[in-house]
RNA sequence: GGGUGUGUAGUUCAGUGGUAGAACGCUACGUUGACAUCGUAGAGGUCGCUAGUUCGAUCCUAGCCACACCCA
């Protein structure tokens, strides 16, 4: 029996749960068909101002994680937004072709098969990769959609796309013209694992624990050695010279001398030079030209010899002794440490923390490698890019990071755009076999140049390298808009209204976006930048498969729905702070959404509709222009957030608005006047309630769209409005007469509310009913509880409303400044009350002291604004009246 | 070492030169025909610390402490 009796709970659970819920399952997916095959994605041509977006790009074969949520969440809200309001919008889409990622995630495929990129070449093996692409490089692009990004998908563009891939060739080809890209031999930063080069923003610096080895070096005919410190010791087999500081005391003497390199044997110069720091390691440094940094400065101040030491894999090549021919860098770092330590040079170890260089694609050791590469003069364009951020030509927000974007801009270092790998942007430059370098955008352009020069016709040979993906990233919000073809959507979007990205690439891509825009197009790609944080797990950790907290949006998705996920993420972007996600905001966040369901739901039992005679000018009762009134406010409110990239503060008042002014007080004062016969009020309420239901749905149709269009069809609104939801406009007329009513029921729900609170006080049960005594109440307020009686007494559960002293067990409570009696069928105890009156009456007098010590202060009185003063003022005044009355409370309390 | 940011309720975060806010969580009560993914009421704060400017500082300034990130 029991059994049964528990089954038949769960079957009425599961039974409500399925009837109250909103389901996102099976709606979302339609939605977004529906959105498409009527084509709201592409841009409506309008005269009013255009609102244009580009995506910075995700890479083709990667898929979608919480960082990629946000930015689009934030990109849909503002392009709906836009759209909404009669901009011609449009939300540009595309990905990337990710030189290294992707040709690394093909080269370990084909590996997996047993096939070296070598064996197929490199025509077969680039095929390789565009099926690849064909394969996978919609995920991302559908995953976008599952979150409702509405971009304009007929216009996606893919960095290796024809138009883009002459583009880039063609700004290849104007800026080596215009000795702006230029080749040069340089040390750069070299991935031994991949085997190209990177750029220095490539590079992380990674802080870990090292070895610090204090080698003897042995002076020239001298008894005497002279002690190096370093942490790469194979590269003195490399070493050229060792410099000390002038300054240095100890070292003054050996100035010049001659010194003899371990191992090697080599005799080397001892150099003096103001970069030498006295202080670190043993004050004497060993300078290896060909592989670090700083030792290349130098070199180049002594005119020092260069000695590269390495293969492109990091192995030592022949320059090196015998022995340590073909050894790998850590393997010759051990086998020298031992030969030292056999022959006594090997002072000490020192155990240290310093930061070593990372690929951060390979997570290898990066090598300073001495080779020949192209270079972008960024320093030439970075000029103009500086120059247009001055002028607020181009607007970060939070304005903070245009001091970043400076810092970085004015030490700019030239850009290595060259990378040896075989996916991307062939660099279109070809050489003769004398080494002349002939730039043109193809093959038969480079001959007649070259045939020009040599006056005969000559053999060339194509670059094999391919250019950095930032290099084509940078021309993206031109080139996918038709640069360097004049077409209508440049001249219409271009400049883009605004970019939206996260702050750790405002470097790889924003700067060198602003250098492009600026020098090829002479105007910047973006006006505004809004940069956001990073999404981290709820503990704030960065979120990392290593770590295992990776929170997979679209697992998110299934879960609680788009909208859910949209929401949250929008509702926690406060500028300047990382996102802390967890699935318990998600979840309530589906909850919210979920209570507007059921309030729609409420909506249609009472047949909540809008008619065409409804006017709202002609509004009588106090709710629905209280409602309204605050409709108009949260629209405002939330219009302006918007435009300030303020959409956690946005979604806030909205959120605010729906939950409590709508569902807490307005749906509850509907339901007295439903249940009255005066057609009339029925009538103008069901009529207003819809109307503010239509609008919650336009006001959030942004954050959370599937979920609006849904209710938005189901309430056949697209038919009253003539307009679909996703091109509705947020224009409201706001209605100064209803203020009056706005500020009445303000004091109306007061009182309901300290009614109830008073019975939680008293100990009385909620639901029981009460009668009300107004005697002690000005006539103003009466007009208000009488103007809106029925809705009063449902509220604050009140049988009658009187206007003398009953003979009953009275309780006077105090609603701002005012009484009213409150009588009870129970006998009473009034401790709690007591105890909370007299709180607040101590808390009064307490105001009232700092108050009056204020006025009494005269550089106050001569100081301070006048309103100021004249708000104290007249807060002291309403105190008093407060304590005044609160005091009679207390005094009829002891009687 | 240089730079940037952050520090406000248990948690996550708003905010303002003049009475400190929200959400979530927590506590008590509650199934009233929209909703228990709910309602009602409540508790909870020396606004990191110290000085200064000011009639008045959580807010402005300086210093310090803690944390995070970036650059070297």
């Amino acid at each position: 029996m029991n059994q049964f009796f528990v089954l038949y709970q769960i079957i009425i659970c599961l039974k409500k749960m399925q009837n109250s819920n909103y389901n996102h399952i099976n709606i979302e997916n339609e939605i977004y068909k529906y959105w498409e095959k009527n084509k709201f994605f592409k841009p409506k041509k309008s005269k009013k101002k255009h609102f244009s977006i580009v995506i910075p790009p995700p890479n083709v074969t990667g898929s979608l994680h919480m960082g990629h949520a946000l930015n689009n969440s934030l990109q849909d809200l503002l392009v709906r937004f836009y759209r909404m309001n009669g901009y011609e919008t449009l939300w540009q889409p595309g990905t990337d072709h990710a030189g290294i990622a992707t040709q690394a995630v093909v080269e370990k495929k084909l590996l997996e098969k047993g096939i070296k990129k070598e064996q197929l070449g490199r025509d077969r093996f680039v095929d390789e990769v565009w099926k690849w692409k064909e394969e996978s490089g919609d995920k991302i692009l559908n995953q976008l959609k599952k979150l409702g990004c509405s971009c304009d998908w007929s216009r996606n563009r893919f960095t290796m796309d024809k138009d883009l891939s002459s583009a880039v060739i063609k700004t290849f080809v104007q800026l080596y013209n215009k000795k702006i890209i230029y080749k040069d031999t340089k040390l750069v930063n070299w991935d031994t694992k991949l085997q190209t080069a990177i750029s220095d923003l490539e590079v992380e610096q990674r802080e870990v624990q090292s070895n610090l080895y204090y080698i003897k070096y042995k002076i020239d005919e001298e008894n005497n050695f002279l002690t190096i410190a370093t942490t790469r010791p194979e590269t003195m087999l490399g070493d050229t010279a060792v410099a000390v500081n002038p300054n240095d005391n100890r070292y003054k003497n050996f100035i010049g001398k001659k010194i003899i390199i371990p191992i090697v044997n080599r005799k080397v110069k001892i150099i003096s030079d103001e970069y030498v720091s006295v202080d670190q390691g043993s004050g004497a440094l060993k300078v290896t030209p060909a592989h670090d940094f700083n030792d290349f400065d130098i070199a180049k101040r002594h005119k020092l010899e260069s000695i590269n030491i390495f293969e492109k894999n990091g192995k030592l090549n022949n320059n090196v002794p015998k022995d340590f021919i073909g050894l790998d860098r850590f393997e010759a770092r051990t086998v020298i440490i031992k030969l030292l330590k056999e022959r006594n040079l090997l002072e000490k170890i020192e155990n240290i923390k310093n930061a070593i260089p990372y690929g951060d694609r390979s997570n290898s050791i990066i090598e300073p490698l001495l080779t020949e590469q192209w270079f972008v003069d960024a320093k030439f364009l970075a000029k103009k890019a500086i120059e247009v951020v001055k002028k607020k030509k181009t607007n970060f927000f939070p304005d903070n990071w245009s001091k970043i974007y400076f810092q970085w801009m004015n030490n700019i270092q030239p850009w290595c755009i060259s990378r040896q790998l075989w996916w991307g942007h062939r660099i279109p430059a070809w050489y003769s076999k004398d080494k002349k370098i002939f730039v043109a955008e193809n093959e038969q352009e480079a001959k007649k140049i070259a045939k020009k020069y040599y006056k005969k016709h000559v053999e060339l040979k194509k670059d094999e390298d391919v250019l950095d993906t930032w290099f084509s990233s940078a021309l993206w919000p031109f080139a996918t808009l038709g640069w360097p073809k004049k077409t209508y959507e440049l001249k219409r979007f271009y400049p883009t209204s605004v970019l939206v990205t996260g702050f750790d690439i405002i470097f790889f891509w924003v700067a060198r976006m602003m250098m492009m825009g600026n020098y090829l197009i002479k105007k910047v790609p973006f006006s505004k930048v809004y940069v956001h944080a990073l999404v981290r797990d709820e503990k704030g950790q960065k979120m990392s498969k290593s770590k295992g907290n990776v929170i997979d949006p679209l697992d998110i998705i299934n879960k609680y729905g788009a909208d859910s996920l949209r929401f949250t993420l929008i509702s926690m972007a406060a500028p300047g702070r990382d996102v802390k996600l967890s699935e318990d905001r998600v979840k309530g966040y589906r909850n919210f959404i979920n209570k507007i369901w059921n309030a729609n739901k409420f909506s249609k039992l009472n047949s909540c509709k809008l008619s065409k005679k409804f006017n709202i000018k002609k509004t009588k009762i106090d709710v629905n222009k209280w409602i309204y009134f605050e409709l108009v406010k949260t629209n405002n409110e939330a219009k302006r957030y918007i435009s300030n990239f303020r959409f956690d503060e946005a979604s806030r008042v909205i959120y605010q608005f729906v939950w409590h002014s709508y569902c807490d007080w307005y749906i509850e004062s509907l339901k007295p006047i439903f249940d009255s016969n005066n057609e009339k009020n029925i009538e103008e309420s069901r009529n207003m309630s819809a109307f503010i239901q239509s609008n919650i749905l336009i006001l959030l149709h942004p954050f959370i769209p599937f979920f609006t269009e849904r209710v938005w069809q189901d309430f056949k609104f697209n038919k009253y409005f003539k307009m679909p939801l996703m091109l509705k406009d947020w224009d409201i007329k706001s209605q100064s007469t209803f203020s009056k009513s706005y500020k009445k029921i303000d004091w109306l729900l007061e009182l309901v509310t300290s009614i109830r609170s008073t019975k939680v006080d008293l100990n009385i049960s909620p639901g029981s009913f009460i009668n009300i005594s107004t005697n002690e109440l000005n006539s103003d307020k009466i007009t208000i509880i009488n103007d809106n009686l029925r809705v009063f007494k449902r509220l604050g559960r009140v049988t009658d409303v009187s206007n003398s002293e009953l003979n009953k067990n009275g309780v006077k409570i105090n609603v701002g400044g005012e009484v009213i009696t409150l009588y009870f069928d129970q006998n009473l105890n009034l401790n709690k009350q007591k105890q909370k009156i007299s709180n607040k009456v101590n808390d009064l007098n307490q105001k009232i002291t700092e108050i009056n010590s204020k006025l009494k202060n005269k550089s106050f009185l001569k100081n301070a604004p006048k309103q100021i003063v004249q708000k104290e003022k007249k807060a002291l005044i309403e105190y008093k009246i407060e304590l005044k009355k609160l005091n009679s409370i207390v005094n009829s309390i002891k009687n």
